[in-house]
DNA sequence: GGGCTGTACTG
DNA sequence: CAGTAC
DNA sequence: GCCC
């Protein structure tokens, strides 16, 4: 039917063919795509009857704008959906039967380790040897035969027979008007395999999304949407400062879609705030799963060295976490501050995702290598270069490949992480938090017992944004008088120490501002508290903790000698290791001076921070660091904007307010 | 096309 | 100086 | 990757 209206290029029945409904259910990779041409081409094949599918399981014909082979696999590993390559000329339903009834078998699985071999290939690029299957003949230019379609796109419906084509597949149809073969542009063919390990949340196939459906979804959207941009330019802009609806044409909403109004979009949306400190990101906004999967990917970002894509997705996860409504559409991503095409392709795939993920998220738990990197980099003290090192120039993939091979070149720091792995990464429940915090204080006014008032204590870090388990224990100590605080980290970890509190400490920083205030005039203060005193001191001790008291009941022991007893006692304890858990703590002290800013420092989530200082210096020109505020010319003139406050609470509100940013509380920091 | 937080310790 | 941590 |  396609040939005879080939003559009228012009009217509409040209627009709609070939006809694709004799293809099996296709799903477009939306990978190397913008989600305007991602829509255009669902759009395309709508129009002319394809069976279009968003849940990739159910697709036999995948269309995508790549042209190898190993990529493809890996696009549909990272999907759920485990294939092994298979030879084009191989009759593809014979061993269907087979496969059915065998369950998991003995050459299939070195298939399957083969090909999670390979993803590691695929994530460093360096090895890039063996693909699943030797390369046959490459494509013949479409030409040769092209004329009927290759009976298999028809009749692979029903098999577990994948084909992924190349797109121009596609483009050469519409251009041709008819169905071409698909074989020149065959990039893998693939039979589906059940999955090795982890058991497939096997959906239940509910999408198979029909024509008609989405053609009465796109109307609905048209009606319902701000009148669509004409098509002819096709570069979105984003005029922010009138906030323009998103002029991206909507084809496709969430699986409910009723008639539902857009959101109302937030001040900060609606003003274009781009500083994450400048909004309210409360610990579990709306959109968490989608958060989830972004951070995934930006993980995936720190472990691969791509430092700016690090800093941009922590960006776009900080405008998604402090949107208020969940997400219904794509467009609505557009609209936030520090997200665009990219982050709006994403949610796309989210959306219409069966399992709610994202195939380069999802990367994070199949790939060996970034699972190793993982591992590596949650030793403290080893950060992901070492890492890196570790693995792939000494080749260790596990924690006791390192202790075997590589202990004696560690650092200091590194083997009390390593010996200490699993405790460190236990959360610490806001309790023990706040107890630790206590005994902390408790030594601080013991080794200063002249200091009239008591030394201060602020729990800061993740326990002051609400979380209820807590990476580690930030706290910061302080005092009005600046004697007080002087070189009180050393004593307060002294005393710690020698109650065995602490049992390492990782390091120890001496931040001497000496220099600071010696280069530059002093400025006329107001308050100097104690003009003699040169240097503030914003000192730190990041330690390793652990609660000296256990239970050694060994109750069949029984002393024969009672005045002996309290000694054998000791050092029977001594003996016995002490079972309690391990904590990361740090231990600040800030002048008094200061304090506003090291709580306000303190209390941040990175990006809070990042974007704190950002804006600082982009509004004020000024320098903001947890030991205070600074102009970034004149050598540095203090800026005091926290004098009066009378707890340390109402100095980092000053602070907050002399900074521009108005008071936000801690638990609205969670930028992630 | 340039910028992306700012600082100190360790080795 | 590179690497790490906060 | 996104903003200015």
């Amino acid at each position: 039917m396609s040939e005879h209206t080939a003559s009228s290029p012009t009217n509409d029945e040209v627009d709609s063919s070939p006809d694709f409904l004799s293809c099996p259910p296709i799903f477009v990779l939306p990978t190397h795509l913008s989600l305007e041409s991602l829509h255009e081409i669902e759009e395309d094949l709508v129009k002319r009857n394809a069976r279009l599918t968003y849940d990739i399981s159910e697709a036999r014909l995948i269309l995508g704008k790549i042209g190898q082979e190993k990529r493809a696999a890996l696009e549909l590993r990272s999907r759920g959906v485990w294939t092994e390559p298979i030879s084009k000329y191989e009759p593809p339903t014979k061993r269907r039967r087979v496969e059915a009834q065998e369950p998991v078998k003995s050459a299939r699985q070195d298939d399957i380790i083969d090909l999670s071999t390979e993803t590691e290939d695929e994530e460093d690029g360096m090895r890039s040897r063996h693909g699943p299957s030797r390369h046959l003949n490459r494509p013949k230019p479409p030409s040769a035969s092209a004329s009927t379609p290759h009976p298999s796109i028809a009749s692979s419906d029903q098999s577990d027979v994948i084909s992924v084509v190349k797109l121009d597949w596609l483009n050469q149809c519409l251009q041709a008007q008819e169905l071409l073969s698909i074989e020149p542009y065959l990039v893998y063919l693939a039979r589906q395999i059940p999955s090795p390990a982890k058991p497939q949340p096997n959906q239940p196939t509910k999408t198979t999304t029909k024509s008609a459906d989405i053609l009465q979804r796109a109307k609905q959207d048209a009606v319902l949407q701000p009148p669509p941009p004409p098509p002819t330019h096709n570069h979105h802009s984003r005029t922010h400062t009138t906030h323009q609806p998103p002029p991206l044409p909507q084809t496709t909403t969430s699986e409910h879609d009723e008639v539902v109004s857009p959101h109302s979009p937030p001040p900060w949306v609606k003003n274009n705030i781009i500083y994450a400190c400048l909004r309210s990101t409360p610990l579990h906004p709306p959109n968490e799963d989608f958060i989830n999967q972004l951070l995934k990917i930006r993980h995936i970002r720190e472990l691969t060295l791509d430092e700016i894509g690090v800093r941009a997705y922590s960006t776009s996860i900080a405008a998604i976490a402090a949107y208020p409504h969940e997400i219904r559409r794509s467009s609505e991503i557009l609209s936030l501050p520090g997200c665009d095409t990219k982050i709006a392709n994403l949610f796309h795939e989210y959306q219409h995702s069966a399992n709610h993920t994202l195939a380069t998220a999802n990367e994070l738990d199949i790939s060996p290598s970034l699972q190793t990197l993982h591992t590596f980099t949650n030793i403290w003290g080893v950060g992901t270069k070492t890492a890196r090192d570790f693995h792939y120039n000494h080749n260790w993939t596990t924690l006791d490949d390192i202790i075997e091979h590589g202990w004696p070149t560690l650092s200091r720091v590194q083997q009390i992480g390593l010996k200490y792995y699993d405790e460190f990464l236990q959360g610490i429940p806001r309790p023990e938090t706040s107890h630790i915090a206590a005994i902390v204080t408790k030594h601080a006014n013991r080794v200063r017992p002249d200091a009239g008032t008591p030394i201060q204590c602020a729990i800061v870090g993740g326990y002051r944004r609400g979380k209820p388990l807590c990476g580690d224990v930030d706290l910061i100590l302080t005092h009005r008088d600046e004697h007080i605080t002087k070189n009180l980290v050393v004593d307060v970890v002294a005393s710690l120490e020698s109650e065995g509190w602490i049992t390492h400490t990782l390091v120890l920083h001496l931040m001497h501002s000496q220099r600071d205030q010696q280069t530059l005039p002093y400025r006329a203060s107001d308050d100097s508290t104690a003009p003699g005193k040169n240097f503030d001191t914003l000192d730190k001790a990041l330690v390793v903790w652990q609660d000296p008291h256990f239970d050694d009941s060994d109750h069949h022991h029984h002393h024969s000698h009672a005045d002996t007893d309290s000694e054998e006692e000791k050092t029977r304890q001594k003996r016995k290791r002490n079972p309690n858990i391990h904590h990361r703590v740090d231990i600040i002290v800030s002048p008094w001076r200061t304090v506003g800013c090291a709580v306000l420092g303190w209390t941040g989530d990175k990006t809070f921070e990042r974007d704190l200082r950002r804006y600082v210096k982009k509004t004020h020109g000024w320098k903001f660091d947890s030991s205070g505020v600074r102009e970034r010319t004149t050598g540095g003139q203090v800026v005091d904007l926290e004098a009066g406050g009378e707890t340390w609470e109402e100095r980092e509100r000053l602070v907050m307010q002399g900074l521009g940013l108005g008071w936000r509380d801690p638990e609205e920091r969670c930028t992630r």
